[in-house]
DNA sequence: GGGCGAATGTTACTTTATAACATCAGTAGC
DNA sequence: GCTACTGATGTTATAAAGTAACATTCGCCC
């Protein structure tokens, strides 16, 4: 898919959902876009003041918070970063993983192997929601 | 396990690894022990400078990544904090389970349901190394 | 007791994130 | 058209989390 695919499915994907990919939204989400793997929300907003002058840290977390929310991106915790999602239509939980080395990142999806967990977590009587765990190796350059 | 033999446990733990538990960071674990579940580094912090009067924050991060290297403490980073683990004389994999809810943490042993994932990764060109997820959902007494 | 390495102290700073309040834009009802 | 409301964005200030770089001290080996 795209870039401008991309945004155009996710403007419906937003509709769909009942609210509104504004201008600063898509501007947020087409700057996370023209990365590679994960951005950082002061990069964001970096990129962001070169395009409009002035922007200060709320609007790009409010943005990017958004976007979360609306699965359009996801948040890496053990990264402090953002990466796109780029199948935000379908239920799925995913796997991000982490290249220890070189610091790549993708996204793999994980219904079935979730069962498992999901088990132990039932046996501690624990419900898991939907997951989008982060989890850290070696891809396979890095491997060697 | 009390918090003596713990802290016993700990010492002999370090001592096998070849490295030694010493007065400030036994000091450190002790101030995380105190506490149910996650704490924050600069809660130890302060806790560490009502103890001792002064202290600034490498000296509380290094002695908690020095925990955390050792197996006495994860990180549970979509919390910004630290846990301790209780078992760490086995090789073991972990989920952290949080409560969205009410803010509670538990760790779980998952060795055998991280094949699963392990299978998906592998499938991706990727070597997961050993992990210690956090995952979230609810507890049962948030679950109503 | 001199020299070495590991641990700790100290200062200063960077990075990440949010609270709180002001303003603006769209729109539903009159 | 005007008003009043809601949601989005702007603005200022500050909190929270983490680290770099260098100084000092401690324990230990020779």
């Amino acid at each position: 898919m795209n870039r401008t695919d991309y945004l155009q499915a996710a403007e419906a994907h937003c509709e769909r959902r009942g609210c509104k990919l504004t201008a600063l939204r898509r501007q947020v989400l087409e700057l996370v876009l023209r990365h590679e793997g994960v951005v950082k929300a002061y990069q964001v907003l970096a990129d962001l003041q070169k395009e409009r002058g002035i922007a200060a840290p709320p609007t790009v977390y409010r943005a990017l918070d958004f976007l979360v929310e609306q699965g359009l991106l996801h948040r890496v915790d053990a990264l402090n970063g953002f990466v796109v999602c780029d199948h935000f239509e379908c239920q799925h939980e995913s796997m991000i993983l982490v290249c220890e080395t070189c610091g790549k990142v993708q996204e793999v999806d994980v219904i079935a192997a979730l069962a498992g967990l999901r088990d132990v977590a039932d046996a501690a009587d624990f419900t898991l929601s939907r997951q989008n765990l982060t989890l850290t190796g070696l891809c396979k350059a890095c491997r060697i």
